[in-house]
DNA sequence: TGCAGTATATTGTATATACAACCTTATACA
DNA sequence: TGTATAAGGTTGTATATACAATATACTGCA
């Protein structure tokens, strides 16, 4: 890790810094080239990277002869927002509770480092947790977590908060990448959630980014029987984006 | 429309159509930049965007040192867009196909009436289609329209077009709403999509709005097996914890 | 044989330059 | 006044060049 971001990252950060803060609003001109050519001293090339990379990334709208400007943010599906299962849980009234069935440091596997985007093989912080609703198991979370990024991760006391709750504080989140299947779990995880043996299992996959790395990877399996995965959304008119 | 595309959108065009005829497999090795200055007469930079834009997209993947490459497929369909089913096939360089089971004019059911917000019984456009990739059923669309707000729906040849082209090009989306579920499928849902019986299927079903009205309802069903559900995106603004 | 060093190919980044297409504004002219 | 023209800024594309980082293949040497 250089710790070094290339020219044009820079100049990106810059920009998407200023949008998400607030500094630039919605349909506002965000500086032309020429004027990142200036205040970076940086060619016309590299602005030009920069500012096309934003729009592809939705960012921002580049009209030919006029400028470039802020997109409206796009409106995100709830089921996809990080959102701790216990406040969950207890906004509806219910009690909550958990079960902590590993806290360790473990090695990566060659799966873990390719969803970590690891270069070599590195220590992970790992977790599962069983989380209740009045009692009654809704979710397993398998979690791991980069120590590079939460180092006092496993130092929690996950008796008294969750997972969530710790990495939202630790650190802001910058992306997020979620795959749902359904699977017929397996005997353990039937075990662990107390359900029989052909009910279908929902899984969650998510992987979460905040500076520039991968922070963790959470596998959340909820009983089918107990859960369904809601959201509702206003669109706010804009093309697709590509993954 | 000039018709002449830019020299590096000619060299992304002639690979992609090469990934998607199956002429370069998955985990074959495209030209390199400068294998490609050459056949095609560019410089190494259009080469080179050729390329970065193919990475961007997520068909090839390059290694320093080493070379591009094609990236395997995924099978999995986007989760907060509506994408048409026919494109995102197409675009993994697969062979899309469909069958149509039904495709009438029907009378509300107490709860279609409560989900399309009617205020009295009324008739509603309902088709059910089979989706394939290569001739693999992936998808069972069964999806309800309002009459009055898309009159032509059910007069269109979905032999050649799909329901969501139809509809996104008839109206804009203002809103949506989507559950997500495992369920185990009916017998006849299985025999639809060719599966065994206790194989688990995701469902996703969409409520879409459109000029303050509900415009349709889908209930689309996933093979487990075959399909996940996908997306992955840049948060933005402020990471509001809640949803 | 084994190994270190070297050469080469590949991608990644950055710059300087050039021209085209497009849009807005200012200017000159009828 | 109205209109055509010019000027300048902006994005889009394309090239030539340069250097760095990385991975592989080769070569010479011990």
């Amino acid at each position: 890790m250089n710790g070094v971001q290339p020219l044009y990252a820079r100049v990106k950060d810059h920009i998407l810094s200023q949008i998400r803060s607030g500094a630039l609003l919605p349909g506002t001109r965000v500086p032309s080239e020429n004027e990142l050519v200036e205040s970076f001293s940086v060619s016309r090339m590299t602005a030009n990277r920069a500012l096309r990379d934003l729009a592809a990334e939705g960012f921002v709208a580049r009209v030919p002869g006029v400028g470039s400007f802020v997109r409206e943010p796009p409106a995100r599906a709830s089921l996809l927002e990080l959102r701790d299962i216990a406040e969950e849980i207890e906004a509806r009234g219910h009690r909550y509770s958990s079960r902590i069935k590993t806290q360790a440091e473990v090695t990566a596997t060659p799966l873990l480092i390719e969803e970590f985007e690891l270069k070599s093989p590195q220590r992970l912080f790992h977790i599962v947790i069983i989380h209740e609703e009045n009692a009654i198991a809704v979710q397993i979370e398998d979690r791991y977590v980069n120590p590079f990024m939460v180092p006092n991760f496993l130092h929690q006391n996950f008796e008294e908060t969750t997972p969530t709750a710790v990495l939202l504080s630790a650190l802001p989140v910058d992306e997020l990448e979620h795959t749902v299947e359904a699977v017929i779990p397996t005997p353990e995880q039937q075990e662990l959630l107390g359900i029989a043996g052909g009910e279908p299992c929902l899984v969650l996959h998510r992987r979460s980014w905040g500076k520039g790395h991968v922070v963790t990877v959470a596998t959340l399996t909820y009983p089918a029987s107990r859960y369904a995965l809601y959201s509702r959304y206003k669109t706010s008119a804009r093309g697709t984006l590509s993954d």
